[in-house]
DNA sequence: AATACATTCAAATGATCAATAGAATGTGTG
DNA sequence: CACACATTCTATTGATCATTTGAATGTATT
């Protein structure tokens, strides 16, 4: 075993730690911001050891991080990159394969047809404050952390709160990522309801990786000033 | 199970890949160019059988592709975006795995003493004109492509071709990437031998997936306009 | 100190995968 | 058409992993 085959090998682990669509699945969750073992395992829907299991083995590979708070522990990703590795996984995956094409469009009927917003756009829009732009994600995530100006209107709410918002403004829905289906549910059931939507191309957590701000319960954040390439 | 958890499983699919370390470096030799299977057979040190089993493992993924020419099959990297890629793979993990840390300082003694030279400095000397540019890959993938003003003094023929190199100016040395130990290898001789020698911190398939410009055979490409940010 | 709770550990089962060797396929050459 | 050659396929073995279950650890509360 040669020494560049032992360095493959530790390289490798990162990628048996991705290897597993449960985990996967867990780091979207954690990109969204920390959260405690049994609070993962619910929005998981995975048994409390299971997931207990699956964030140890995150551990090991350094891609998130735990902390004691009382009798919780609170796992959060480990740093930006991890976020950008996800990113990048997910972008050769759906560029390459053919499976997942096949799914997204079947799943996500007429992902072109929502014309999604870049963040670009977003910005602009925001600055000319002609648009309504709402958080459609879980409120605890919305919580943790948000796109400043968002009001929060999680999918499960949206009938009822769908009074709320001017039919005059467009409304600009955003959620967990690329891949996350809340943002499409919500626009196509505001555009039922004759709202002109439209979906973020990307979700809270490339936002915040671009270096861009974010709020907290209402306390505006500096963004980034400038982006570090390594 | 959801529909989440089905494109997760598909993700993970590219993890599953991306899980063993000959692959791994199969995906290195293949970023420095196109090969047959028992060309990348051969530099890996592994069966024929197994690479090609390995290597139709990751064309399924999407991430290399085959064409036949003769009576060999010659596989590539299917697009820029598994460079990118392998390269933020390889950046997390040197960042994460304490294992991954630990080896890399131990093998590559005094990675830090040798000083890397970045791209943008690399390109700032060379038009200066000040230093002896020198790929320490193999011939072969020195044909296949490299940085123009490079010549080609692979690690075995170091010793024979130093007597060509200026005493007088600084040498550069690259090789296949940041973990490819050829460009170690070469400045430490180097430096032992009286000249004035540091490596280039990437390698070459990082510099062509930057955009800098490349030669084949002396035929210098145009670099790329713009970097696409997605 | 005793209890309740969140998390982790330990063991067991079924499934998937890496690697090897030998046979089979398909392609160019004499 | 037969031969040599590169690659792929098939079958097998040993190893690793996901998941479940029940017990054990450690922390706060009463």
């Amino acid at each position: 075993m040669t020494f560049k085959q032992q360095l493959n090998d530790q390289f490798a682990r990162l990628g048996k730690v991705l290897s597993n669509g449960r985990r996967l699945e867990l780091l979207e969750h954690l990109a969204q911001g920390e959260r405690s073992v049994d609070g993962l395992a619910r929005v998981a829907g995975l048994s409390v050891a299971n997931t207990s299991q699956h964030l140890q083995r995150m551990q090991q590979a350094g891609l998130v991080t735990a902390r004691r708070e009382g009798k919780q522990v609170i796992y959060s990703i480990a740093a930006d990159d991890v976020v950008e590795l996800l990113d990048v996984f997910r972008r050769v995956g759906e560029r390459h394969l053919a499976e997942v094409r096949q799914m997204v469009d079947a799943h996500l009927h007429q992902k072109d047809a929502l014309e999604p917003v870049s963040p670009e756009e977003l910005v602009e829009r925001c600055r000319e404050g002609l648009v309504t732009l709402i958080d459609v994600r879980p409120e605890e995530e919305y919580a943790a952390g948000h796109i400043p100006g968002a009001i929060n209107v999680s999918v499960k709410d949206l009938e009822r709160r769908m009074a709320d918002l001017d039919p005059e403004r467009e409304v600009i829905a955003y959620c967990r990522g690329p891949y996350c289906t809340f943002s499409f549910e919500a626009v196509a059931r505001l555009r039922e309801a004759g709202f002109q939507t439209r979906r973020l191309a990307s979700g809270f957590p490339e936002w915040k990786l671009a270096g861009l701000p974010t709020s907290i319960d209402d306390t505006e954040t500096e963004p980034r000033t400038s982006r570090v390439e390594p």
